[in-house]
DNA sequence: CCAATTAATATGAATTCGCATATTTATGCC
DNA sequence: GGCATAAATATGCGAATTCATATTAATTGG
């Protein structure tokens, strides 16, 4: 990640990359984020954790497969993840009664309690960020950003993004 | 990155993730990255590989430091990166001549040629996803990304995201 | 001009992360 | 019920990434 003091002007009229979708996403997700990140890392997290810690706070006792999904993550790294968190007293594990290959993760009291408080700060955060924005444009910014999401989700009955170019992409990630 | 099967539904009613901004990003960054970023690795290349290419497509001979701000990693990485790069026949390195704790990286032929043509199916990929969203929704779009990141900008003469919430945030990242 | 400081890059160790696969449990079919 | 298959998670290892610091070169102040 960009460290925040060094990052660079983009100019949309210099070439492709300024103006290139999939860079303006990454880039300004890196730049919103950094400062956030760097507080949670001040709290002796890790940015995944709080992650993880504010899925939970949305809905407790999710299964290690839908976090992952959720946090953008990989499945063998989030089981990583939640033995550290568990670890730490953040959450626990609990095998699911009526599927027992399933584990579900719940939050402890102090985990709760730790990702209640971020869940504060980020929207706190946020609400920093919109106000420097002209007004109705978060608003837009967020239902473009959800339409982009949902033209890849899955079951969207649309093969993702073919290419119209000189060479045929797979339609699906490996 | 999650894998592109099993991205899930957000849903802006059910809670504080599905609504948080650097959420929104984040997951519309991976989302939209994911199908190029398998076809980048079918040839050859790894992510940040094909970001460099990129930059240096924009203009070649730029510093390390410059295209490790551009393409969004550590310097530190981006030397190996490079390293892997030259070796690969695709950039090499030269001194500046001015001042030689710099170094440049510049396109070979081969570089060049294969920047090229990913270029090229990039923004093919980039027009795929535009034609699926609303008429002018790109455009408006790429403005916010572009007016998010400049918030973020080194020198805008703004203290970055300071917060009103309950805990005072550090406003430079480490 | 020399010492101290700053800037740009490189290096090595440590951490994080992802891929392949093993393990355990459920489900479907005969 | 028993076997084949699929699903959910865990594990081991290798690759990718970061962190701290070394190295080399330029700049500044005396």
């Amino acid at each position: 990640m960009a460290k925040d003091e060094d990052r660079i002007e983009i100019d949309r009229n210099a070439g492709f990359v300024g103006d290139y979708l999939l860079y303006l996403l990454a880039a300004a997700s890196d730049a919103a984020s950094t400062d956030f990140h760097a507080h949670v890392r001040e709290q002796g997290l890790r940015v995944p954790e709080w992650r993880i810690l504010a899925c939970l706070c949305d809905e407790d006792g999710q299964m290690v497969t839908q976090l992952a999904q959720l946090a953008l993550m990989e499945q063998s790294h989030l089981t990583k993840i939640i033995d550290h968190m568990a670890s730490k007293g953040l959450v626990k594990r609990r095998s699911d009664e009526r599927d027992r290959r399933r584990v579900r993760v719940f939050l402890t009291p102090a985990g709760r309690e730790l990702g209640g408080r971020l869940v504060d700060e980020a929207q706190a955060h946020e609400r920093a960020i919109i106000a420097r924005l002209r007004p109705g444009e978060a608003a837009l910014l967020k239902d473009a950003l959800r339409h982009i999401h949902a033209l890849y989700r899955a079951g969207s009955g649309v093969a993702p993004a073919p290419v119209a170019g000189p060479v045929k992409l797979e339609t699906r990630a490996t």
